[in-house]
DNA sequence: TTTTGTATTATCGATACATATAAATCACTT
DNA sequence: AAGTGATTTATATGTATCGATAATACAAAA
């Protein structure tokens, strides 16, 4: 590989002219445009997006812009933007709008620290030589990987990588650290349900229920879970639990990228079922019997019998 | 304020030569001489201490050389280092080794949010003016805050603060995650003591139950109490609970600082007790107790009554 | 009055170079 | 052989500047 004077085009990225922002809100709003919330025709408020992202207008009215480019959206004289076509289908998206960079060698190091290419510690440079990245990019992925808990500054030089779920041992650990944290937030007296993010999760773990397997994304079964657990934790409105879930969600989601989950119908559906009894309890505010269920549903059974070893079920 | 060519000297910081790294190895090298690991005139290894800071010698050395000015120890040719009496006490330490600039803005942030100073959001360029510091090191406070979750990047420019990290609300949901952990931790399947770990926390203890108050440190209290909190979590075997009790200890440690935790007679003994009682239920493996009792160490009362507000007690 | 388009300003990111300093190596003493 | 001191090398930090871009202010149109 390629370490020195490397640009972004020998690596087949064109961002097409984006900025890290601008590609982080095309690659939001495609969606959103994709499930149908303009009728074709219908005006496309550039403010309003921006207040919903919690940005300015600039970056939102540049993506526009951009996707009046390639046909998305129009552009009228003082009358704003208005869909035009939906865009492109969503397979499409890393195409049209690739990652940004310090996306892609996120992915980059979290794949290598699964498959054990990079050992736990390293230094900014040897990063910067493996990957063939600048330095800038390589500092602020560390950055972000540190904020996630899954990296932090040595002493000294050099980074510390989270060792990750790569044994029995610590994937049991985990779930033991899991059931624990779940089942105090459900029991916290602080604990309070917002009914609006209640109704979202139980429609998303129906559909999940009833959806053939065939059409179940690996991963998107795996946010889906990740999103579960992480709200009913962020209803204990205490931060350092919602915080160590996020730290377990990012480890298993590292996980995730060396093994490829294949998902076991009696699994989905036994997770799923587990899902909704458990916000049907909190629903009914029987936090007792919530915590109950997701004691049982983060125990792996001792023997771990009727887990394929190292398979991370739910 | 001048915010071009700032050398540290302009803020009443004299580092005295010693970088970040040095200022660390200082700090915690001076305490352990104090407890007495050498006797006077004993040889003071500084590959030995860099193993155990995880470090090179290089910084151990300079450290060591800065001691040898102030005549804490002496450096004999090819003989290395030796004790010639014990540092200056504890109170001088902030004034012979000053915090370094990280530290100082980290509690000058915590301490300026909390009086309401500055808003819940804030550029790197404001921070940098308001606190006259230089831009890397606000980076550096910003990155360390946010690995700690209590700031984050804002999308766009600026970053934005945790939500109340006036610390009334941080404590309180500080306490109700221990709480949690450490009850989780005693009750776990593969919870075991350590007897010798053990019966070092119970002579400990004692001592603290027993000394007069006016002999006893405020650090040396933090951190008595702090060791036993991460020793009995140390025992469940599970790396996550015992990575979130430590985050906590650092995190307690850095607030600390903010507000001068004046020890309160009943209080110390009253904590001092409470871990005798939990190593004692411990000991006879009735963890039951063992957890109830730590639950009610760490349940801040409701009402707040008994606790002057903002105090640390524990 | 609200929304849109444009201009201005503020902030951050990238880069480069000089400096500081931690790590690694090696020779020497004990 | 182990430990120490000195040297070399690698790495990170500090500072400054420039350019990109996000935020903001403002003018014009609906």
């Amino acid at each position: 590989m390629n370490t020195k004077g490397a640009t972004p085009e020998q690596y087949g990225l064109d961002t097409g002219g984006l900025s890290s922002l601008q590609i982080e809100v095309a690659r939001k709003l495609m969606p959103i445009i994709s499930t149908g919330r303009w009728a074709v025709g219908e005006k496309i408020s550039d403010a309003a997006l921006a207040r919903e992202f919690g940005i300015s207008r600039t970056p939102v009215r540049q993506v526009l812009q951009f996707l009046a480019e390639i046909g998305t959206v129009a552009q009228t004289d003082n009358r704003g933007f208005t869909l035009v076509r939906p865009p492109p289908v969503d397979e499409n998206v890393d195409e049209l709008v690739p990652p940004s960079e310090v996306d892609t060698l996120y992915r980059q190091i979290m794949h290598a620290r699964a498959n054990g290419l990079i050992g736990s510690e390293a230094s900014e440079t040897e990063l910067l030589e493996y990957f063939g990245t600048s330095r800038g990019t390589v500092r602020r992925t560390l950055i972000r990987l540190s904020a996630e808990g899954l990296a932090e500054r040595r002493d000294g030089h050099g980074w510390r990588f989270a060792e990750c779920l790569d044994n029995r041992q610590a994937v049991n650990e985990s779930y033991a650290f899991r059931a624990i944290i779940e089942c105090g937030a459900v029991m916290e007296d602080t604990f309070c349900a917002d009914p609006e993010a209640l109704e979202a999760l139980e429609r998303e773990q129906t559909a999940l229920l009833n959806a053939p397997l065939a059409s179940i994304e690996g991963s998107a079964w795996f946010e889906a879970n990740a999103r579960f657990h992480e709200t009913v934790v962020s209803w204990s409105n205490n931060r350092f639990l919602v915080q160590s879930i996020r730290r377990q969600n990012s480890l298993r989601r590292m996980t995730e990228y060396a093994e490829f989950a294949e998902l076991s119908e009696a699994g989905v559906r036994k997770a799923a079922r587990d899902h909704l009894a458990i916000l049907e309890a909190i629903n009914t505010d029987d936090r007792k019997l919530a915590s109950a269920i997701l004691f049982r549903h983060l125990s792996r059974s001792p023997a771990g019998a009727a887990v394929t070893p190292g398979r991370i079920e739910d």
